[in-house]
DNA sequence: CCGTATCCGGAGGGATACTG
DNA sequence: CAGTATCCCTCCGGATACGG
């Protein structure tokens, strides 16, 4: 990366943006489940297991918003109700698949990490100094 | 936690977690600025501008747990601390970067999204309101 | 300079009950 | 089936003050 890139404040400031769409505790496994194709709404709540019905609701409003996803209502009896990813939303599929990529990979050297911490921070184990 | 399996939830859960490490509030804008080379607590404060102390020591602990910065001190007086990325830290950099650049492109497309469904989400402005 | 401890307001998110 | 409303509790995170 060249030290100035783009211009400054756009940068940080959109990317935690993103981020906090992104990053909060069920958006990310919404979209991947969507990416699977269309899905209806108890469906989605089936496969993410662990969602409640208030948090879903409040997530696929979120992304619907920001134009990830597309709410589509069939009038019928009983209702029915299908979600599914917009263009936008699939490319951002693509780019959170990276980075879960990068999350397994480097799954175990972090679980790792964490442990030595959380015992005591001993990175010399085989040097017995107090 | 589950007696006899860890194969299955992998995907998803690992996903997640990582996310929750890089999608808190100032983790990312940490990492970034390390990205530029090592630096000294304040010296992050200044770049980092809006986190507080108590904010960047955490931020700063959480990542050092799980392997992504080092922290040397040196026992000079007045004290100096130096944070560095690791390996992992500069591999989890570039693909945070991917996800920033996919931020900026469509930076646009989201926010004018967003407008819309603000306004009222009204694609069919004629005929009484479905 | 670097960090920890405490206080405290507000957002996030689960459980439940109700509507169309 | 899909969604809203309410209650309530936890944790995030800012401000401030203190210790090495």
């Amino acid at each position: 990366m060249s030290p100035s890139n783009i211009h400054v404040p756009t940068n940080c400031q959109t990317v935690t943006e993103i981020l906090s769409r992104v990053g909060d505790k069920w958006s990310v496994q919404v979209v991947v489940q969507l990416g699977e194709g269309p899905k209806r709404f108890n469906e989605i709540r089936r496969l993410v297991s662990g969602i409640s019905q208030r948090m879903l609701t409040l997530t696929l409003r979120g992304l619907e918003r920001d134009g990830l996803v597309t709410r589509t209502v069939y009038p019928t009896i009983p209702p029915k109700v299908e979600y599914q990813l917009t263009g936008l939303g699939c490319s951002l599929l693509k780019t959170v698949r990276a980075l879960g990529t990068w999350a397994i990979d480097n799954r175990d050297e972090i679980l790792e990490a964490r442990r030595r911490f959380d015992e005591g921070d001993d990175p010399k184990p085989h040097s017995n100094a107090a």
